[in-house]
DNA sequence: AACATCATTCAAAGCGATTTCAAATTTTGT
DNA sequence: ACAAAATTTGAAATCGCTTTGAATGATGTT
C-alpha cells in the first residue's frame, strides 16, 4: 500500500503551523486558535482550518508545543532493570499506556540498574523537565524515591503505599484484607500449617500481606511458624525451589499462599514433583494480577485466587495522575481497591 | 534524607541557561558552548562553567534543546497492547533502555489496541516529530508498518526480518538454523514424531522456524505430519491446552519443540498430567530468550534449549539505531545472530 | 609602531508553537 | 446614520536553547 517516493516531490519536511497558515491565507494565531478550540474564532473559519489540517496531516511539533506551553506532555516511569521489568510491570505499563494513548500524553520509560541510578534518573527527569509527573511503584515502607520526588516537586501517584512525613497520592489494593480472607478460608478448611510465599522484604505490600496472614492466624488462635514464610521475587523458578524445600519440612505445610501466578506455577511444579496432588493433598490460593496469557480458570486444577487486575490499576493511576496535574491535592487522592477471593479447585479441606 | 521546603526559599523553578550565564557573568553563548564541548572556549572558563553547572544542577530544558537542534532525543516503541507487552517485550525493552539510558535518549513507549491504531500511532509520531527513530518488532513476512515507516521517512531498525521492496536495517536471530539443529538432534536421538509449538502464523520468525524444522525432517527423510504443528501465542496456558490434546494423538509425539520458555512450562504441565516423565518418556527442546527469572538450568529436569538473549538483542538494536541515525545506510545494517543449542536433561533418546 | 592572526567572547537570529495586545471588521442600539 | 459593542483576525513577544556572524582583546610579525 505505502509507496516510497524519492521523486522530485521533495523531502516532504513535516509541515509547520506557518505553512498551514500560509496555505489557508490566515495568520498563525488564528490557525492555532482554531485548532485549539478557542472561542473567538469564526465557526466557518474553524471548519476550514480543521479540514485543511487533517487533509494535510498537520500536527504541531511536539518540542515547540512543549516549550511554548511549559507542559512536557509526558509522564515518566522509571524501572529498575531486570528486577522490575517482569510480567507485572509490563501489564501495568500497558494499563497506563491505554489511558495516555488517547490523550496525547507520552509514557517515557527509563530503565536503570541500581537504586542509586534510580534517584539520579528522577533528578534528571526533573531538571530537564521531560515529564509532568511520574508514576512510582513497588514502594518500600519509607520510600526515599517518594521523598525525593516531593523535594523535586514532581507530581506523582504511587502504586502502593508508603509512610513518609508528607501526604502522597496513591492507589493500592487491599493486600491485608486479601490475605486475611484467604488465610482465614484455609484455616476454616482445617489447614493449620499454611505457607506464605510473600514478596520481597521491605516492600510495603509484603508487609501488608504478612499482617493479613498473621491477623487470620491469631484470630483463630493458630500459632505462627516463621519457617512457613518466605520473602522472594515472584518468579516460577525461585518459587519452585523454595517450595521444594518447604515440602521437606515435617510436618509439612498443607496449604500454600502464593504471591503471584508465577509463584503459583513454581509451587505447583514442586507439589507434583513431590508426588502430591494439588486440591487434594495440598491446597493453594494464589494472588492473581490477571495476566491475559495466564488464566486461573484454565489451569489444571483450576486455581483459587485473590484477584485484582494490575492493568486496571495502571489505567486508573494514569487517570489519577491527570487529576493531580489538574490541581487535585495529593491528600485527596487515595484509593484502596478491594480484592476478590475466587474459590476454585486448588483449595480444599485439609487432608487428615 | 530529602526534605521538602515550602519555605520562602521560593518555588525553586528549574534553572535556565540564562540564569547560569548570569550567575557566571558570561553570555549564554559561551556557557552553551562550554557545556557542549566546543573547541573555541577557554579551558579555564570551561572548567568554571562545568563546575557551576553541576553544582547548581543545571540541565538544559529538553523541549528547548530539541526545538533548537531539531533532534527529538528519543526513540519510539509501539506495542500492541495485551498481545505484545508480555515477558519477551519487557525483556527486550530493558535491553534497549540499557543502551539509551547513558546516552540521554529517551524511550517513548506507546501502546495501541489494534493494527489500525498502530499505523496511526506511527503517523502521529512522525508528524509531531517526537522521535528520531523507532524500533520495529515482530514483523510479518511483508510488514506494512515497515512500509509506512519508509514512506514517513522515519529511520528504524527491525528486530526480525521482512520482505518488502526496499532495504531495511535489521537484526535477527537464526531461527531457521536453530530449529534445524534442534530438530536434527531429536531425529538423531530416534524421535520420529516431533511436535512443533510455533509462534503466530504470519510472523516471519514463525516461518523461519518452520523452514528449519521441515529442512531437518526432509534431510533425514522423515515424513511431515501437519497435525504436529501448532501456531499460537507463547503462553503457558495455551501451550498447556494444545499439548494436552497433542498428547492424545496416537501415535503420540515423543518430542516437543517449544517456541518459548512459557510454552515449555505449559507443555511440561501437560506431560506430567498425562503421567509421563520429561526426559525419559518424552523429550523437549525449548527456545530460551534468557529471562532473568526463569533459568533453564534450574528447572527440573533441566531444560535443553536453543538460546539467544533477547535483552542483548535489544541493546544491540539500540546501538544500531544510533548508527543509522549517524548516517549508516540501512542496507549495511544487517545482523544475523547464531543461536546456541544447549543440551540438558529434557532431551533424550526416543523411548521405544 | 602598525598590521595581520588567533583565541575568546557576545549579541542577536532562529527553532515552531502559544498567547498578549492591538487592529480591523461586523453587528447592534438609538 | 453614527457611535458603541461585539466579533474576528493579526503582529509581535515569548518559551529556553543552539548557532551565526561580529566584536574584542591578546599575540605575533615586519
Amino acid at each position: 500500500m505505502a509507496h516510497r517516493s524519492d521523486e522530485p516531490s521533495g523531502p516532504k519536511a513535516a509541515m509547520r503551523l506557518k505553512d498551514l497558515a500560509e496555505h489557508l491565507g490566515l495568520s498563525q494565531t488564528t490557525v492555532s486558535r482554531a485548532l485549539n478550540g478557542y472561542p473567538e474564532v469564526n465557526e466557518a473559519t474553524r471548519r476550514r482550518v480543521a479540514e485543511a489540517a487533517s487533509a494535510l496531516g498537520y500536527r504541531p511539533n511536539a518540542s515547540a508545543l512543549r516549550l511554548a506551553t511549559g507542559r512536557a506532555g509526558a509522564i515518566g516511569l522509571v524501572l529498575r532493570g531486570a528486577d522490575e521489568l517482569g510480567p507485572h510491570m509490563s501489564e501495568f505499563l500497558s494499563g497506563v499506556g491505554a489511558y495516555m494513548a488517547n490523550r496525547e500524553i507520552d509514557v517515557l520509560v527509563t530503565t536503570v540498574a541500581s537504586q542509586q541510578e534510580e534517584l539520579a534518573a528522577y533528578r534528571r527527569l526533573a531538571a530537564s523537565q521531560k515529564v509532568d509527573a511520574v508514576v512510582l511503584h513497588s514502594p518500600t515502607l519509607k520510600d526515599e524515591r517518594a521523598e525525593l520526588l516531593l523535594d523535586l516537586k514532581i507530581p506523582f501517584v504511587l502504586h502502593g503505599r508508603t509512610n513518609i512525613g508528607h501526604p502522597v497520592a496513591w492507589l493500592d489494593i487491599d493486600n491485608t484484607g486479601a490475605l486475611e480472607r484467604a488465610t482465614g478460608h484455609l484455616l476454616d478448611l482445617g489447614h493449620r500449617r499454611i505457607a506464605l510465599f510473600n514478596g520481597l522484604k521491605g516492600r510495603t505490600f509484603s508487609q501488608h500481606r504478612e499482617i493479613g496472614y498473621l491477623a487470620a492466624l491469631s484470630a483463630r488462635g493458630v500459632p505462627f511458624d516463621s519457617a512457613l514464610i518466605v520473602n522472594t521475587a515472584f518468579t516460577d523458578e525461585i518459587a519452585f525451589r523454595m517450595a521444594q524445600s518447604m515440602l521437606e519440612l515435617r510436618p509439612r505445610p498443607t496449604a500454600f499462599l502464593a504471591g503471584s501466578m508465577m509463584t503459583a506455577l513454581g509451587i505447583f511444579r514442586a507439589i507434583r514433583q513431590a508426588g502430591l496432588e494439588l486440591g487434594r493433598d495440598v491446597s493453594m490460593i494464589a494472588h492473581d494480577d490477571v495476566f491475559p496469557y495466564l488464566n486461573a480458570d484454565n489451569m489444571y486444577p483450576t486455581m483459587s485466587t485473590t484477584r485484582s487486575s494490575i492493568r486496571q490499576a495502571g489505567t486508573r493511576i494514569a487517570e489519577l495522575i491527570a487529576q493531580v496535574l489538574a490541581g487535585k491535592p495529593a491528600e485527596d487522592v487515595h484509593e484502596l481497591w478491594p480484592v476478590e477471593l475466587v474459590l476454585r479447585e486448588s483449595s480444599g479441606p485439609a487432608s487428615p
